[in-house]
DNA sequence: TTGTAGGCGTTATCAA
DNA sequence: TTGATAACGCCTACAA
């Protein structure tokens, strides 16, 4: 196009990068030694004197290895995706937080991205993703009607599932997963308002479609058994939102659903739908503690200073990050290996939301 | 390891998968009229029949494009990065969310990665994302200290900023920004504390690096001036995290920094502080409005159910995040486009957090 | 220790 | 409209 311009200056930077072939020349040798030269692992195959030289060449012309290019020939590309169904859920930054820092100590960069609980869309990330060549997925996303395993599987990427657990049958024991033992807390949750004294409790559950809410519901009723008590009633959410816990919440109350005598205490699957549990009791004119106790699920953020403070499960989100990042290296690492399943263990975190229950109606 | 499966299954899904060359020569075409068939963009370019048996043939076999192989040759990835500084923060989520809504529209791909405040991480970031031949960036770190403009200068990547800007002097011009008019935003705190009657406020400000620190700063000690008064007090919190706000509140309580006579009220940088001044105040005894009013700054999810209820400054998050996504968008089809930068409007939300000062003691 | 050649999967440019 | 050929930038046997 333009004559060469004749300055010194690092040959004005257009904004077509230096490759390879261009610091070879300018260093005087073949590209290939470049390569190896620049490559940690290959150092050692050459002159100390030849790969000073080179490297100051590359550094010059700023060179920067082109991950496209390089992976088109290695299939790697030291990056992992994470797959969230919901950003705006704040559980799942500290999760993903610890998934980080694990990687970025190997190396490894963590790409986010939302699914925002729409299967065709994490399909579509999916397959994103692998042909950029992520070279491991984390998936926080799973949920009935998901053929997320078997595109992981069918580009051969490893994966691991985090937080939530395929449904049983799809494949479940083909992929490791860190999860939490999400029926032992909710039974925490139950013995808790059960000691207060309450007996009319009802439980507030999550949508049926992922693990943590299917196996909460379960743990509930399981532990309502075990107590000798009925549950008064079992609403579900449609969600795991605000406004889903609001709605669910407001039928409850207004008597909606099929439901025994009132209740004196819910326990609520997610500390999310306890915002929106919260906004229906406070437009229903009752209290929380006071007149209804209310248990959340995941001791999120913030919930220590809403009001009443929220009494609920905490679950250990650094150890699951941290673990799921851990077996990914090491599958990645070892494709073989034997996939292993982890439930973490919760704990009870008492605040303000529970209070024995009201005398009489 | 096992004998192959006499099942008639798909060729017994090994890791290698189907490529242009297979389809060609199962279609019995060659490989440039595949390419030309599967490319929506190209289909016009040959007949129906062929595309026809073509996508037959691609789909039978499982092909999937190679979005590394692709992108060597087109220099394109359809793929967006976004670098947030801290996703425990709140007020990114729902920015995210409108960013990706809109880019997702145009078949774009949207990957977030976290910086956690540290240059260093963030320049990595963005060489990977730009070896990986992101098309665009949208920066929500933008802080001082920071080269990301020249590294994406250098890579030839659009970025646009968001929510905050670049130090004054750093490029700003070189790049559009879509950001809160962070100035009046605090001005209107002030006047609110103003109206309720007090006269001796504090400001607790956030990082002095970043724009929004700054500018909420700047805006506060010219509003007070506006209104004849003199700041008790201005504290510079080290993070916009609810630690970094309990240290710096604690620090304003107990006089350890340079104070005039007792504050009335606190006009706070940032709603992840003000949770930091809540626990501060808890911790001291005194109680929030009833002693000393407190303003935070984002409306961010949830604080509308904090004790009391955050009065704060609602911004735009759902604006910022589109108006972004489509300047990146226009900037990309057409990189000589004029930068443009954005300031939109916030408002103020009053809520239980703010009182008239309580009578003289 | 270094150079040569070929290929990773796709697309752009020719020519037919 | 289709086919042949040559990149894109890097890596890696293999040969020297």
């Amino acid at each position: 196009m333009q004559p060469p311009a004749p300055s010194p200056a690092p040959a004005r930077a257009t904004p077509t990068r230096a490759t390879i072939a261009d610091v070879a020349r300018e260093a005087g040798v073949h590209a290939s030694t470049v390569s190896r030269a620049l490559n940690p692992a290959t150092r050692g195959m050459v002159t100390a004197a030849v790969a000073q030289r080179v490297t100051e060449v590359a550094d010059r012309l700023g060179w920067r290895p082109s991950a496209v290019a390089a992976g088109l020939r290695t299939r790697k590309s030291r990056t992992i995706g994470i797959l969230v169904p919901d950003l705006i859920n704040p559980i799942f930054p500290p999760i993903l937080h610890a998934v980080e820092t694990v990687l970025a100590a190997q190396g490894y960069v963590t790409l986010v991205a939302n699914t925002d609980n729409d299967a065709a869309r994490e399909s579509l990330l999916i397959e994103r993703m692998a042909t950029h060549l992520v070279d491991g997925l984390i998936l926080a996303s799973a949920a009935a009607g998901t053929d997320a395993l078997s595109l992981c599987a069918r580009f051969g990427i490893p994966a691991v599932l985090i937080n939530r657990r395929m449904p049983e049958g799809a494949g479940c024991a083909a992929v490791s997963a860190v999860t939490n033992d999400d029926t032992h807390g909710i039974g925490l949750a139950v013995d808790h308002l059960v000691a207060l004294g309450h007996r009319r409790i009802a439980h507030l559950a999550g949508p049926q479609g992922v693990s943590t809410a299917r196996d909460r519901r379960a743990g509930f009723l399981e532990r309502m058994r075990h107590h000798g008590l009925a549950p008064v009633a079992v609403v579900d959410a449609a969600a795991y939102t605000r406004d889903a816990g609001r709605v669910a919440m407001t039928a409850l109350l207004e008597g909606l659903v099929p439901t025994g005598p009132a209740c004196t205490a819910v326990a609520v699957a997610n500390d999310m739908l306890c915002l929106g549990v919260y906004d229906a009791m406070e437009a229903a004119g009752r209290r929380v503690a006071d007149d209804i106790s209310v248990t959340g699920f995941n001791d999120m953020p913030f919930v220590d200073r809403i009001h009443p403070a929220l009494t609920t499960i905490r679950i250990q989100h650094d150890a699951m990050g941290r673990q799921a990042a851990c077996i990914l290296l090491a599958e990645m690492a070892e494709p073989g290996l034997a996939r292993q399943s982890i439930r973490l263990v919760p704990e009870l975190v008492i605040r303000a939301s529970t209070a024995p229950p009201a005398k009489g109606p």
